[in-house]
DNA sequence: CCCGTGTTGGATCGATCGGTACAGTAATCT
DNA sequence: AGATTACTGTACCGATCGATCCAACACGGG
């Protein structure tokens, strides 16, 4: 029952942020984390401190994880700008498909409750979200193409990256998601090229 | 202080509206709802029964007023996609330039908050965005493309139109929104013309 | 072997949740 | 004017929120 540890702290950081992402902030409440860590308010509260403590190391994970994956995808295709975006959207698709992981998105599930969200989470969600419009952003340099074009060019694979994890809330078949995938890949295909 | 009703109905439901619009569902506490409506307990739960009651009156005000807008813009243009997805497109940029509305979108607020929502408001959400898609696709009908190249333009301008609410929480410039809007209409003129 | 370090689960805190009950009051009808 | 009706504000309900506290306990070092 008590001595060293006994739990995984990675492994207690990933089932909370399952929680996190399907549920939102406000109603992932302190039971709900506890019985899908399997912790106790005494474990919780000492290895995390706090509700929004532990949020955003769920952020953490979240963003270093698929971010990792997203990468791979940006610099998968260097110059080929519709291929690049396929494989980005891609990533989305694949975890969207994934019955391991909830639907939709934790990044958009938390803007949908920014204005709520403790100060220091709410910064950070932005932060991420800025992060990855920048990474496209980053991607798509070299690229003969106007600057602001290529900036319209992130926000819109960004903003069709968001559409897909909405739609995939409201259970839109997976084939649809991914011809939408597909269109805005030609698209970003022909603005760049 | 008492007598006869002494508040309009449908003003309250509108301020209780952009209310769950800003807060989602389970952040609209009935402290909340109640300051912005001016209304105490008493009239509250004369006029409306319960909170997911006037949740779904909101919806159904939400789906009226902008369906109205979206209907009109769809039919503005009949036989010419690209125009008519940027009328469409052009309402939800309006709505998020508006300064007088909550950013984002109420739809996709509740998508967001789509397990927690009590079952009637839940079938209530996916029957509206259905219904979205449905129209979109309606106006695309009598182009010549085949009907799952119709399905999936529908799906993808829907994706698009969600994703400008959700990117718009998080204080996107609205220059780089009406780009998005562009690009997206630009593909829905080519991909069904 | 047994003490001390530190984790554990549950009891409990004040605050707030959605919802109910009810006394008080203003407007309408006879 | 008096009775009736209908709406309002507030006090209050049990449940649940995030957070704190603490007694009970298991292990490692002396």
């Amino acid at each position: 029952m008590a001595g060293r540890k006994q739990f995984d702290v990675d492994t207690a950081v990933e089932q909370a942020m399952q929680v996190f992402w399907l549920r939102g902030y406000a109603d992932a409440s302190l039971d709900a984390l506890g019985s899908a860590t399997g912790l106790g308010r005494g474990s919780f509260y000492g290895a995390f401190g706090s509700k929004d403590a532990l949020f955003r190391k769920c952020l953490d994970r979240y963003s270093t994880f698929y971010g990792a994956q997203y990468e791979r995808a940006l610099s998968a295709y260097p110059g080929e700008p519709a291929r690049l975006v396929e494989a980005f959207l891609a990533v989305t698709l694949r975890r969207i498909a994934d019955p391991a992981v909830p639907a939709g998105c934790l990044i958009a599930q938390s803007l949908a409750q920014l204005p709520m969200l403790p100060p220091d989470s709410r910064a950070h969600v932005r932060e991420l979200l800025d992060a990855q419009r920048e990474r496209v952003r980053a991607a798509f340099t070299g690229l003969d193409a106007e600057s602001n074009v290529l900036d319209d060019l992130a926000t819109y694979v960004v903003a069709v990256n968001q559409s897909l994890a909405v739609l995939s809330r409201a259970d839109v078949p997976d084939v649809e998601l991914r011809s939408v995938a597909a269109l805005a890949a030609r698209t970003a295909g022909r603005g760049a090229g």
